[in-house]
This record gives structure tokens, C-alpha cells and sequence, in this order.
DNA sequence: CATGAATGAGACTTCATTCAT
DNA sequence: GATGAATGAAGTCTCATTCAT
């Protein structure tokens, strides 16, 4: 499998994902990805994933805006212009939704990132790309990266067993890095695992940083990859 | 100013943050400030404290055990075993209090940090020294950072004006960097105000993973510490 | 009338009962019942039999299994493999569901009584044989006269004008004591209404009880068989 | 113990359990029972009785009159005069509260009858004595025996593991029907147990068809007194 | 006739905060 | 200063029913 088509696959998945709700009911979308075409949805099915569309815009809208504790479901609803109980019927229950949302936001991204061909190339040129990629997503969909890193066991003391996003973005960055420790780019005792987490730890916290003292994309691209490429290269 | 001046005038702010609560109206405080020694505690402000002790403790049992949201202030009360009411002649309301939690849990990483004179030294020595007091500290008050380095943003939209823990601890850091930097250690264009910020978030990030993983101390500080090296040494 | 005709007609309209609806819109069931006999459906009307049919057998295991207010529309509808719309093209509402199976059981259980000869002979026999006949139905259904004897005030306030199957089973009971008044087998100053509800009420809670004590049916059946002759006989 | 104490006690626990919880936090009136006095109650504790009382006041009014599932919590709380929350401070649940109010009803219902010296004398005497107080408790407080036997399970399928008014009451009867035995006056064979659940039954719903009916509280005592006492007698 | 997405009133419950004692 | 009962706005979620397809 070369890039390309992970790329491409990887675009379908994350695109389906944002209409789609995880693997359950939806048949339509199955025979959708199945045929690799739209297809013609029965009426009843297109209202569905109209409705979906239409909260997870309003989710999204509002948990950038206004967090997570201080959402209501009434208020996506609304927002969305559906009634409360239609909210119930696409997702188990808030906190549900919310991983909907963070889940979205982690394929946009993903497709961002290798639509961005941030994953090719050198130590240098690698660190430099994807850290702009982020930041160009970012000024996209300003709030959504920080609303989606949100830690939730800040929202829940229960385990929910999911990926999280900081998990998928620390995965992505260790794989980078067993790339360039094959390539013999980066340090040989480098243990990627952990550094996934302290870079894309580093990131949202000099993320807000830079937000709040609204320091220029650019300087916080060069500020960040300069102490990346020279924690890592050999 | 000197270490010794910053060092000493910072353990006094500390010791006495732990008991008092910023500048409101603890009468028995102020006059031990103005005193300049413990002095003598009439019934009724002996009584007050002693309160204060028992909730701020709670407080942080509790934050700690369960997450902001999930605590209510009814239980610290219990967990002090003083009345609800009490709880509301200390604190203004809840964020109050866990502000005050977070204020204590910073100082008492700042006191211990300076009492196990990690600031002192070498840009190698003085980061390892500093993680291991981290994480020392981490062993002895479990999940007290954690719980200090709650990002307040996801408690309460409106913005509390106060310095959060996060922001100290980047400080620190940041003025050790100043040094390293003085004393050439450092590597010169280093940008020491973004990088305490990203050491921050690296360690918060690279600290849930770590427990999670149930990874050894030792291990950890040395994971981090070869990379923060490597990202800062000349 | 002889108990001849009786049985017959009752049997006939249980029947029907089961299937049909009342008064309602069935065309089929009202060609049936002027021919006279099951003729040739419609498909449409096929259709629609066969929709309620599944309709009512999802609806007995629900109500049995869970009650009333645990037993949802929804829940009916999918148990019988029907769209949800598809139960208010049968029922008007959830309580006309809910009457359609009481009446459905108490119709299924008046056969159950006529076919076994339980009312012909003796007041000792008589009265053996029918808490038999209720007995055996009660394990060929089990559950089924528990929800079907459930006090409909306790669900709904208002009166539903309907007669219960409590009313019909009374009833029954009267008409039999009426019969053992006039061979002189019960005694004369029998109150034999007031003694069907007495019998009924003993019955449904005697019954309760045994099940909770998993009490033999014999057992059951001699225990209360032995104080309702005594009651009853001259 | 003799049957004067046995109602003392009675009494005075019923009386307690009016006010009281359970055996929750009422320290109170823990105090009064041991001082075996009402005693000085703090302010505090006083209001928390009176609130329970006014709630528990509503609560039969509404349970009685509307039944347990038209009547809110909130409505309860509206008619006590009291804020929405402290039904909760008084109440586990609604349930809770129906419970709560059906455990009044039986150990009013049991006081009644020990007051009543319904269970001393003969089996003809003691029968009609029973029945009679049982009417009268009815005619005083009109419907509150029907709401207060009604069937739990039609409230909440999982088992609440309380004895029910119906046990209790059951239990009155098999007791007196045992002793019954002893002096010889009930027939031999006769189970106790089943007979006490057999003859709740029949008064409930008796009752229920008596109340219907409009038939006069004598000929009602009289036609079921009757067939009890020809059922029980040797 | 059948479907199942949509609805929204309303149910139950919680909890941060107040205040009379 | 301390108490803890009281509060009621607000929150999450359910479910009987409708209606466009």
C-alpha cells in the first residue's frame, strides 16, 4: 500500500465518518462505501443523515464556542434546528456525542495532514510540514483542535474506552518517528512511543499559549520545529 | 535579587498560601503577616483555620479522587466533617476552591522543587533534578498534578483572571532557561517563554501516558530528560 | 340458552377476538363474520391480519415480561417485526393495545374452561375443576393472567368504560353459584356477585403468592379449592 | 408480652414512622425514642420533621387521589408547600416516597385494628371486628387502603425487597387464624398462609366492587363475614 | 398499508448556593 | 463562626404519538 491510496482510503473513511455513526444502523451507508458511489438513499434514510449532518455542525459549533460543560443537548438541537428527542436518536447521549465530534475532528485532520503530504520527506522538512499542516487546519477551524484534545476524563471518571484523539495524534507522530529512525534521521535510543505524547503534549499547550498571546503562525511553527528537529535528529 | 532571597521569599508565600486564602478578609493571617511571626490565635480564628485545614484538605482528596465535576461541594463539607454551609464562609463558591487547591498543590511543588535545590546547576543536571522532584513529588501526592493542571478553560468559559499552575510551572522553567541561556548553555535563539510552555505540556502529556502505561519512574525521567537536553543544549 | 349454545358463541367470539379489533375498521373480519365463514382475504387484508397478529403476540410477551409502563410502543413494534408506525394503524393508542390483550386472554382462558367441561357437575367437583382448568392455562402461559388481572386504575385514571377481564372471570364464577343456588349445593343466602369478586381476589392474590413461594400446583389447587367449598356449600 | 404493650409499642412505632425516615439520619428522633419522650428538638430538626410531614401529607392526598403514576414529585412537593428539592432531601426516589406512604398506611391500618380490639374473641366475633375496623379505617380515610395495596410490580419490575402492605396485612390474618387453630374453633387442615393471602385478595377486591357498587358498609361486612367465617370455622 | 425519523412536552433528579437558627 | 435544611433553576433523557415518504 503506498501513500497515495492510504491517503485516498483514508479520506473515505473519514469522510463517511462524519455523516456515518460508528458501525451501527446505518445500511445506507454501508451499501454506499460497499458500491463506492452515493447510490440512491431511501427518502427516509436521506432525512437521517440530514438530520446527523445538521447536529454534528451544531455539536461542533457550540463545543468550540462554548465547551463541553456548558453545552446543553437542547442547545445543539436548536441550534441544528431539529427537535430535542431527534438529538437522542443519533447519538446515546452527550458525552457521545462529544466523541462523535472529537472523533470528526480527528479524521479532518488526518485527511488534512496527508492531503498536506506532511508525512513525506525528510526529519526536517517532515517536522516543518506537519507542524504547518496543524496550524493550517487550525486557522481553518479555529477552536476545534483544542475543543477535541479536551482531556476527558475532565468530563468523565469513567473509562470510555475510546481512542482518543490525543492518542491517534501521538500514534501518527511515533510512526513519523520510527520512519526516520529506520532512515537513521533521528536519534537511535529515541523512544517514540513517549514522544509521541510529550510533542503532541507540547503542541496543545503551546497551542493555547500561542493563541492567547497571539503570536504569528509562523513564528510559533519555527519556535516549535526548532525544538522538535533538534530533540530528535541524530 | 539573588536564588537564596527568590527562594526564601517564595517558601514564605507558599507556606503561608497553604493555610490562607489570597487576600480576603483572614484576620488571623494578616495579623501573623504583619508580625511577622506565628503569634498567638484568638479561639474563634483558631477555630476558622482549623476549618479551613480540614476543607482545603478535603478539597484535594476529593478533586483529586473524582474530577472537578464530579465533586460537590456538599461532600468536601462531609469529607471535613463541617457543616455545608462552612464550606461557603471559606470559599466564594466551588471554582474558588479548586483554585485554591491548585494554588496549594503549585506552591508545594514550587517549595519542594526549591528544598530539593533542582534549580541549581548544570542545563543537564538542573533538568534531570527538576524532573525527578516532579515526579517525586507526583509519588508522594498522587494525582495532585494532575488534578492542579486541569485546564480551568474546560470548568468555567469566562475567563478567571487568575495565574493557573500551568502558567507558574512554565515560568520556572522558563527562567531556568534564562539561565542556561545566560551561562551559554542554552542554544542562543532559544525562545524561553514558548518553551516552558511546550516542557509543560510535554510532561502533563508524557505524565497521563506514562501512568497509564504504568511505566517506571526512571524510566520516564530519563525518556524526557534525553529529549528536553537535546531540544535545549547548545 | 344452554351452556351448549353459550360455549359455542363465547368460543366463537374469542376467536375472532383475537384476531380482530373490536368495532373497528376490519373489513375482512366483518365479511367474514357475514359469510360466515373464513373466505378468501384480500392481500391487503392478509397483509394487515398477519401485521396484527405478530402485533399481539410481541404485545402478550412484553406486557407478561415486563408490564405495562416498562413495555413501550417501540418495543411492541420491533419485537413483532413491524415499523413503529404500524402498531397505531392497529391500536389507537398504547391502553387500547393493552386492552386488545386482556380481552385476548380472557377470552383464551373462558375457552380454555368451556373445553375442559369445567363448569358441568358438582360444586365440589365444579369448583376442583375449574381452579384446575385456570391452573393449567396459568402454566401453558405463565405470567399471562398476572398482567392480564392487572388493576387498570393503576394505570390509567380516567375509566375506560371497558369491561375487565376481573368483571368477566367474576361473572363467570356468579353464574356458577347461581346454578349451585338453584340445585341447592350452595347455601341460600349466598351473595353469589359479591362472591365471584371475593373468589377473584383470592385467586389473583393466592396465585401471586404461590408463584412467589413456587408453591405445587396441586397444593395450590386443594388449599384453596377445600375454603371455597366450605364457603360456599350448604 | 401481652397484646396492651404489644399495641403500645405498635402504636408509638407507627406513630414514629410518620415522621420518620427509616432509620436514616434522624438523630432526633433516635434521642426521643430513647428519652421515651418528645424532648427539645433542635430548630434545625424540627423544620426537617415538619417538612415531612407536610410532604408525606401530600403525598397520600395525591397518591390517593390520582394514583401513583399521574402523580409528580413536584407535585407533591407544590401541594406540601415545600421547594421541588426537598422531596429529595426527604426521599430517596419517588418510589421511595410511595413506599413510604404505604408503610404509613399499614401501620395506621395496624393500629386501627389493635385499638379496635378486633383480634381478641371468637372467630365468628374476631372476623367481623377485623372487617368492621378495616371499613371504618376506609371510611375515614377513603381510598387510601386501595392506593396503598397496590401492586408494586405494577410500579417497578425489579423487586424492591420491602414487605408490601399485602404481606403485613397477610400476615395479621394468618396469625389470627393460627391462634384460631389452637382454640380449636378453625378447622384443622387449614393453611394459615395461603388463607391469609387468599382472604387479602378477596377484600381488596371486594372493596373495590363494593366501592363501585355503592353497596352500604354493613351489607358488605356481613356478606363477606359470612363466607369467612363459613370458610374458616370447624 | 407500511415505515421509521422526527417530535417536544414533560418526567425525574441534581446541586450550587442561601439563610434562619 | 457554624450549621444543615431548604431551594428551584437547570440538566439529562424518555417515550407516546405523528406524519412525510
Amino acid at each position: 500500500m503506498n501513500t497515495e491510496e492510504a491517503g485516498a482510503r483514508t479520506r473515505e473513511a473519514a469522510e463517511a465518518a462524519i455523516l456515518d455513526h460508528q458501525d451501527k444502523d446505518d445500511a445506507a451507508a454501508a451499501y454506499e462505501a460497499e458500491a463506492g458511489e452515493p447510490a440512491v438513499l431511501s427518502g427516509a434514510a436521506k432525512r437521517k443523515l440530514e438530520s446527523r449532518r445538521k447536529l454534528m455542525a451544531a455539536a461542533r459549533k457550540l463545543f468550540v464556542e462554548r465547551g463541553y460543560h456548558e453545552t446543553r443537548p437542547q442547545d445543539i438541537s436548536r441550534e441544528a434546528g431539529v427537535g430535542h428527542g431527534t438529538f437522542y436518536l443519533h447519538f446515546e447521549d452527550k458525552l457521545d456525542c462529544f466523541l462523535a465530534f472529537t472523533e470528526e475532528a480527528a479524521d479532518e485532520l488526518h485527511v488534512f495532514v496527508e492531503t498536506h503530504h506532511a508525512v513525506a520527506g525528510s526529519l526536517d522538512e517532515g517536522i516543518r510540514e506537519l507542524l504547518t499542516a496543524i496550524f493550517e487546519y487550525s486557522d481553518e477551524n479555529p477552536g476545534v483542535l483544542a475543543a477535541a484534545l479536551t482531556d476527558v476524563s475532565v468530563i468523565s471518571t469513567g473509562d470510555t474506552g475510546k481512542k482518543m484523539p490525543v492518542d491517534r495524534w501521538a500514534d501518527v507522530w511515533a510512526q513519523l518517528m520510527d520512519r526516520w529512525k529506520e532512515t537513521g534521521e533521528a536519534f537511535a535510543e529515541l523512544d517514540t512511543k513517549l514522544a509521541g505524547y510529550l510533542i503532541v503534549g507540547a503542541i496543545k499547550q503551546g497551542g493555547a499559549y500561542g493563541h492567547r498571546r497571539r503570536i504569528e503562525r509562523p513564528d510559533m511553527i519555527e519556535g516549535m520545529a526548532r525544538l522538535f528537529v533538534r530533540a530528535l535528529k541524530k
